[in-house]
DNA sequence: CGCAATTGTCATTAA
DNA sequence: CATTAATGACAATTG
């Protein structure tokens, strides 16, 4: 991500040309254009996210379990968590309660709680209490080292160290809440970054930072409290997770981003204890959530205000209501992209990829492309944040249309391990991705990374136009990025239009069609008229014939002699009285008898 | 590789 | 005058 950012000019532009040169094509934009197809594909990818969450937890528990194993070894002090030095930190927060002092509780400590509190539960009860621990662990470890190793390093171990939530916190509402959290886009999108993030430093900065545990506490204590945190708003935990952040961060020296990628790791791993507690221990405590709830949103909201960038700031900073309208209208839009996205997403590599929930190949691919040009993505905003010249505002506004691209993104790092290390490792494997996330990428999308333009291409095309006015004027840009930005929201609204206006042409086509159809069924029933008219007018006129025949038949002069009909004729008067007309003659007899 | 169907883009026009 | 929608035409992409 950071490197995107470093790049030279010149490697700039060779991106920016590489993109224009290599067009891809936006399957999100797509479908948003299309309600109609929205609609018909709703349903289909709300049953494929329900399968990716059971197919997640079904990975999750075990891992946990293949985990448990080696926890067990590290458990030398009869707890999962191998740290001697949390639980000093954890002792307090035992007794006092959670929810006042769940900023100050790091993840750590939150672990060492749950450990403490229910020690014989966990290891004697249930061992997936015992995994649950060992799954983050786990997964916090793919995240540093690979995702298909499930043993963690001792050192990738010691986030996972921390206890597991309390089963008796989770709660089936919490459960559900935590899903539809971590469904959440941009929560996936944090979370992928973070990982990358971890992924590249390797450590972990959490255990020493109580402040970056907080996000953590929020996920991992499985008390009320913790049934608070879920309730709370995606974007809170994304503020939670920035404000750990940047504890975090001057303490490694590393970004900020690597302290996120730890507390995904803890949230992964909650999201794991809370399924599994969940089982074990339901509803012991539903009392008293709300107020915990109100307690730990306080506490979210007031530490992001800590953090440097947090999303909350950056929502802050943004120009207005413009901007929240446009991030809301981008989360609402992108869960159909990502659902169908996710559905390419493959599972089965890892336990980690269902969890990342749906994982995309452009997912991957931009993930990968982080390093050339990433303004799109998550982690490329925030490391926009860093730079001097985007502003907030440009992050906060990229932020949520960003999310859910990023979500997809983040699972596959987290699926594949050849690939976050190629990330980590390797510049070179950089331009395979490169190309990967171009393909999926639209060219547009390409372009604005490649000019690092601080907005999303959704916000460019979407917001209306004093909106997108207001965002621009929150931004410098240089000539090529204004060209550019217009150039995006140009094609971008045309684009929708050509659409529609297809769309359009082809319902046209449709009606009349139908139409024609209708119109040849009304010319068939007609013509069957007509020809049944002409049958009983034929049959008519040869009736009056016969009529005719029959009535000048029966006429006889003063001789009683019968008329000619060569010499005479019968006509009808309009009165209705008919007369016996010479033919030769006519005119005169009928003169003379007027 | 060729082909047809889609889809994106450009140019133009009208509102 | 700026913006946008609509649309034909062409190009690029995809299966």
């Amino acid at each position: 991500m950071m490197e995107m950012e470093v790049m030279h000019s010149g490697q700039q532009d060779m991106d920016l040309i590489d993109i224009l040169w290599k067009q891809d094509i936006d399957l999100g934009a797509r479908r948003e254009v299309f309600d109609y197809n929205h609609r018909q594909k709703e349903h289909e990818l709300q049953r494929q996210r329900q399968l990716e969450e059971e197919k997640k937890l079904h990975l999750l528990r075990e891992q946990e379990k293949a985990l448990l194993a080696q926890l067990q070894l590290d458990e030398e002090t009869g707890e999962y968590i191998p740290r001697a030095p949390l639980q000093p930190a954890v002792t307090p927060l035992e007794n006092a309660s959670f929810t006042e002092t769940s900023d100050a509780m790091s993840f750590d400590e939150c672990l060492l709680l749950l450990a403490e509190t229910f020690p014989v539960e966990e290891t004697e009860n249930t061992s997936v209490c015992l995994d649950t621990p060992a799954v983050s662990a786990a997964i916090s470890s793919n995240m540093m080292m690979s995702p298909e190793q499930p043993a963690p390093s001792p050192a990738t171990l010691s986030p996972g160290q921390l206890p597991p939530p309390a089963p008796q916190g989770m709660s089936p509402d919490l459960e559900e809440a935590w899903m539809e959290i971590l469904s959440l886009p941009e929560l996936q999108e944090c979370l992928n970054m973070q990982m990358e993030d971890t992924l590249e430093t390797t450590t972990y900065p959490l255990q020493d930072s109580p402040e970056i545990q907080n996000p953590n506490y929020s996920f991992y204590p499985m008390t009320d409290e913790k049934a608070n945190s879920l309730n709370v708003d995606p974007t809170e935990f994304m503020n939670t997770f920035d404000s750990s952040i940047p504890s975090m961060a001057p303490a490694d020296g590393l970004s900020p981003i690597k302290v996120k990628t730890t507390e995904l790791n803890a949230n992964l791993g909650a999201e794991s204890f809370c399924n599994i507690f969940y089982q074990n221990t339901i509803l012991e405590e539903s009392s008293g959530q709300h107020e915990l709830e109100e307690n730990e949103s306080a506490a979210v909201s007031n530490v992001p205000n800590e953090a440097p960038f947090t999303p909350m700031d950056l929502y802050s900073l943004s120009p207005g209501d413009a901007f929240d309208r446009s991030k809301q209208n981008l989360i609402t839009e992108q869960p159909d992209s990502d659902s169908g996205i996710s559905t390419n997403a493959s599972p089965a590599k890892s336990a980690y990829g269902s969890e990342s929930f749906r994982c995309s190949d452009s997912d991957m691919e931009e993930m990968d492309q982080n390093p050339g040009s990433a303004e799109s993505d998550y982690s490329e905003m925030f490391s926009l944040n860093f730079q001097p010249d985007d502003a907030h505002a440009a992050i906060s506004v990229s932020i949520p249309s960003q999310q859910p691209n990023e979500h997809e993104k983040n699972p596959k790092h987290k699926v594949d391990p050849g690939e976050e290390s190629s990330h980590k490792n390797a510049p070179f494997t950089k331009d395979k991705a490169k190309k990967r996330s171009n393909v999926r990428l639209s060219r547009d999308e390409q372009r604005a990374k490649a000019l690092k333009i601080p907005f999303t291409v959704d916000m460019i095309i979407n917001l209306p136009v004093d909106d997108f006015n207001e965002m621009m004027s929150k931004h410098q840009l240089n000539e090529a990025q204004l060209a550019l930005v217009r150039d995006i929201r140009r094609r971008g609204k045309n684009k929708v239009a050509a659409q529609n206006c297809r769309k359009r042409k082809m319902e046209n086509i449709v009606g009349l069609e139908s139409e024609l159809d209708s119109l040849k069924e009304e010319k068939e029933r007609l013509l069957s008229e007509k020809s049944k008219n002409m049958t009983d007018l034929k049959e008519m006129k040869w009736q009056l014939n016969n009529l005719y025949l029959e009535v000048f038949g029966m006429l006889r002069d003063e001789k009683g002699n019968s008329y000619s009909p060569s010499e005479y004729s019968l006509q009808q008067s309009t009165d209705g009285s008919v007369f016996l007309v010479p033919r030769i003659k006519k005119t005169f007899k009928s003169d003379d008898r007027h």
